[in-house]
DNA sequence: CTAATGACGACAC
DNA sequence: CGTGTCGCCATTA
């Protein structure tokens, strides 16, 4: 599938989301190009439940712009918020992460 | 092509 | 400040 262009850069940005970091989907897609294809981010990462490199790709790094783990629902169990604890990530509720504490810019690491 | 959906985001009330 | 609605782009029926 060469329409895949879209997946591709958001698994290679996805990837390099250090451990104990999260980013956003809006800044994933303005990282692409696509700035408003934030939901387009979201379902990229849904197709990684069907992708033998799903694994290499943390999707459980990336959150909404609130810290919330609304895809953990894709996650078997709470794998998507156990995982971020053990990286050292910060919580402030049961299912939404310190995005503001532990944002990571794919522009500032991709882009630039 | 049209209509509906989605791990989102911003605006209006 | 909380709720409701539209827009965004790609995929699917």
């Amino acid at each position: 599938m060469d329409r895949t262009d879209f997946y591709d850069k958001v698994y290679e940005i996805v990837m390099q989301i250090p451990a104990g970091k999260v980013t956003t989907y809006g800044a994933i897609a303005g990282c692409i190009g696509v700035k408003s294809g934030a939901r387009m981010v979201g379902y990229a990462l849904n197709n990684l439940a069907g992708q033998s490199d799903g694994e290499s790709v943390p999707a459980h790094r990336v959150v909404n712009r609130l810290g919330q783990l609304t895809g953990r629902a894709y996650f078997e169990g709470d794998v998507m918020k156990e995982r971020l604890e053990q990286e050292g990530v910060e919580f402030k509720e049961e299912y939404t992460v310190h995005i503001e504490k532990h944002f990571w810019d794919p522009a500032e690491n991709i882009g630039g």
